[in-house]
DNA sequence: AAATCACGAATTATCTATAATTATGAAGGA
DNA sequence: TCCTTCATAATTATAGATAATTCGTGATTT
């Protein structure tokens, strides 16, 4: 997730590769939170060594999505709602940090892209639609900020969020209209920056509460960020 | 940097000693930015294959220390003044959001400690020993917030300013007396957490300038966090 | 003559295959 | 029931093979 092409580049070194395909899947919620992943598995799976797959765990970890114990192998990354809060959290900050930066070099050209981007997720009628449509929204407007490490951080934290988007909406879903959006790029064509911090900073930090169908046909709680 | 002891504990893998090591001597700075580390190489003088040597690779990666091109190898991160300055807002804006949380769960027991470690920080005669107690105050006051994502992540941006600051101040250097510290836990003492938080934004964003003889001995501007 | 390009050797990164070390789970005995 | 012992599986590390890149050398062109 941090510099993705849709397409996966043959430029990419095989390890990149695998860990892309690992990371949408974790995100996507195919693999379950707390999943053994064994890597003779995967390497039969991508018809690969383990070396290379190894080397792709070393990825998801940093990124989050999964935790290797020493000896004991790697497993997918558990998510509870304390670190659904904490990843919303240290987005407000990082995004507003990024936001303050990029707002001095926002064009209107920009601006336009990111309502394009706004509309796009009021169309979508699914969740991944609606989830890429949104972090193109805030890549457009933090972009500009022109710091690569902050920008890396973000993702990985847009990473997080988006698996715990899918999770609670993964069943059910319906089309939201994104007044926040609409605020934040108001504010910013006003060049009222502050204003558009604060909604940014807000808008992270909405937390959703839905029951959500869960395996077994029983139903649970399930929270997301939803911004 | 994540999850530091000391000593090279036998339990951690091959590729977590490696890649602490290396870490250690990037921030040192005893090897220069931009130099290729060729795994074959560090392989041999740690009398490893080079397999553990890429995942230690991985992990400078994630640290931020190390860059790696598709099939070009990796190299110890280059830094400017832009990313100094990055680092620092980033660690201003994380450290902040910690505290505030960290606040409330303070005891009078952590406090007294961390003043400790300011006044160790005072009574250190180099750089290094300085840096160890100001990353232990830091540490104190900030790990009581409970959100490890965070801290792993404030974690490496002190190894990043920690390399910095070493840069800066390698040849030279006069003990500081730390009033930005004892300015911070005189606010959290009497409660007053957005005081702390105010002073450790601006603390966190002092940048130092001071010239530096380089290697060659020409003069060179040199740039660093100091807090 | 200087610069550019092409070619080839050497170095280096990447991956596969294999071995050894360590954890896990089951069976047997106190 | 609990502990020990042994078997199996999985992780970790090594050694060897392949493919890509870099760099030096020489030829060609301006």
């Amino acid at each position: 997730m941090r510099a993705q092409k849709e397409e996966t580049l043959k430029e990419d070194t095989l390890a990149v590769r695998i860990s892309r395909t690992l990371a949408e899947r974790i995100i996507a919620g195919e693999i379950e939170p707390g999943t053994r992943l064994r890597q003779d598995h995967i390497a039969g799976e991508f018809g690969a060594s383990h070396v290379p797959v190894r080397e792709a765990f070393r990825r998801l970890e940093a990124q989050g999505l999964a935790v290797s114990e020493p000896r004991k192998g790697v497993r997918v990354a558990s998510f509870e709602l304390s670190e659904v809060r904490e990843v919303a959290e240290m987005r407000a900050a990082l995004e507003v940090l990024a936001l303050r930066h990029a707002a001095p070099h926002l064009t209107h050209a920009v601006l336009d892209e990111a309502e394009e981007a706004t509309k796009a997720g009021d169309a979508s009628r699914d969740v991944r639609s609606w989830e890429a449509a949104n972090r193109r929204f805030h890549r457009l407007i933090l972009e500009p900020c022109g710091m690569p490490r902050l920008l890396a951080s973000i993702d990985d934290l847009h990473a997080a969020s988006a698996r715990f988007l899918f999770a609670a909406w993964r069943s059910d879903w319906e089309a939201r209209t994104d007044h926040d959006h609409r605020a934040i790029l108001a504010a910013l064509r006003k060049g009222d920056t502050e204003a558009a911090c604060a909604t940014l900073a807000r808008h992270v930090q909405w937390i959703g509460h839905r029951p959500v169908s869960a395996a077994g046909g029983r139903q649970r709680k399930a929270f997301a960020i939803v911004g």
